[in-house]
DNA sequence: GAATAAGGTCCACATCATGGACTATCTGGA
DNA sequence: TCCAGATAGTCCATGATGTGGACCTTATTC
């Protein structure tokens, strides 16, 4: 009954608000499950055993998002991915959260100047969501990182540079609830060796990722802010590690850094001109330390 | 009780199958209805009387989606409007379903080589929604048409050319359903003045809008399908009277009937190579007579 | 400062979601 | 060809969950 009890100790909070609507916290934590997975869908049981609930119940949740569009399911695999209905209101999102038409121009201006492929990075929750990839001219590229892919905070050059923008508890407690994920399946990333790396990125002044995630592939990252202090997002390089050596980081650190600041005078720009006030809710405002938007 | 009572007559369907998930169908429903709406959000009000539902029920339901990061209500107006977590939805769904990214380049040369603005539109039920608009270099532009703007099909260039696009008794089901909305919204698209359009579109191989909706701001489109036949999206140019002459209609016609061959053959790789089938249930499956996606 | 309207909440009731048990369908091995 | 095991999907009695009338609270108007 209590929900994903494979990860939570039993009682670990003793359920502090009953929702009023559990059918549908239940139906929005499948869409978020099935989001994190990449691409070609998950299978029925997957999702049973990843969200907790049964098969009977996750099997009607998802007849209505189906639906309702937001989930398809395929014929032939009988797996279930989101569907054309959750990019139509993605489209729709945009006109309020449009930070990738915000960061399209830095992020050209980035690829053109550099060669290399450059990247806009959101935090959600403990994790990094690639949202954009701005391929660059340099013939040799790194495809470490596309458009959606999503790993714990801390593990990628962007990634980085938002958990080094956070304030030491949250730094904490992301790495906390990321334990287990981190320990599991990326070796490298070590939760003091990610604790080691914040510091160095607050000194640098921007992240580093030596190949630690792919040999070969090296990111520098430079995180960016909301007017009022929250971490917003990030810009990130990657190229390989011949194109990447101390003076490059440099050299690369500079336009970075002048496309980071720009994001956050547009940023500043767009909540006065709209009077764009900081929501009462947000995903950023919900409890850290769950791991998840689902419960 | 009965769900869009103003509008449905109270029995005019046995209420076919019950669903299993009634709070969850609202709840989505809900989430449609705040997406239909022009950015700004909608009071609770509105929402309540929109959907159908009472207001206990209503914010209940909102609270959820606000849980889930969906929806966000701005603290000074109180008004409620689509989150952060519905464009990280959007991205993630971009990977399957990524109409955008498949048509940017065709968008990019349309654009270029006839210096005016070109769009890219999908249908939505009876809908057509504008997903990307790709500015044009000439100096007069029309911005008739935004991305995120929905109107009934047949209004506008690309919402036309899907219209015309679909077997005849879709054309009529699709009028009949939008017909209280295009003589109380829409004056100028009588129902059987866009029965006509759809005929002379038909001959003409391309749709056009004479300055119907905005005057002066002309438009041509063209439908694309996916492998399967159904109808996918259509391409558009927009530019103001001057420079949509019969002669120049013509010539813009053929670099746009050879990008919307282009998507057809890029949709047909994609479902190739990837094997994707026609999923079970889709937003363009679902009841045409409707009109909504709520219930 | 009273009146109006809109946003928001409470809680007893009964409707709607739940999940154990079942069936159908697919896959691979002998 | 048939069986074993696994996965997908459905049924339906039960009671937990969502419902909505009534009420409270906060802004706005005159």
């Amino acid at each position: 009954m209590d929900y994903l009890e494979e990860r939570l100790p039993q009682n670990s909070a003793p359920e502090a608000g009953l929702s009023g609507s559990q059918s549908v916290d239940r139906a929005l934590g499948l869409l978020s499950l099935i989001g994190r997975e990449p691409a070609e869908g998950m299978p029925l049981g997957e999702i049973v055993s990843g969200s907790g609930l049964n098969k009977p119940t996750t099997r009607r949740l998802l007849l209505a998002l189906m639906r309702a569009g937001l989930v398809e399911q395929e014929p032939q695999t009988r797996r279930y991915c989101l569907g054309e209905e959750a990019f139509v209101l993605g489209v729709l999102a945009a006109r309020r959260h449009g930070l990738i038409e915000l960061a399209m121009d830095g992020l050209r201006r980035l690829s053109t100047e550099t060669q290399d492929t450059s990247f806009l990075t959101v935090r959600r929750e403990n994790y990094a969501i690639c949202l954009h990839r701005e391929e660059g001219t340099y013939p040799v590229r790194t495809h470490a990182l596309q458009a959606g892919d999503q790993h714990p905070l801390g593990v990628g050059a962007g990634s980085l540079a938002m958990l080094a923008a956070l304030p030491d508890d949250d730094v904490d407690r992301v790495i906390t609830a990321n334990e287990a994920a981190l320990l599991a399946r990326y070796p490298g990333f070590a939760p003091d060796a990610l604790r080691a790396d914040v510091g160095a990125t607050r000194e640098r002044g921007f992240s580093l990722n030596p190949g630690r995630l792919v040999a070969s592939s090296w990111g520098i990252g430079r995180a960016f802010r909301y007017p009022d202090g929250r971490v917003a997002g990030a810009l990130s390089i990657a190229a390989i590690d011949s194109r990447m050596t101390p003076a490059r980081q440099a050299e690369l650190a500079v336009p970075l850094a002048r496309e980071a600041e720009r994001m956050e005078t547009l940023l500043a720009e767009m909540f006065v001109s709209k009077r764009v006030a900081r929501p009462i809710m947000t995903a950023a405002s919900r409890s850290i330390e769950t791991g998840r938007a689902i419960r």
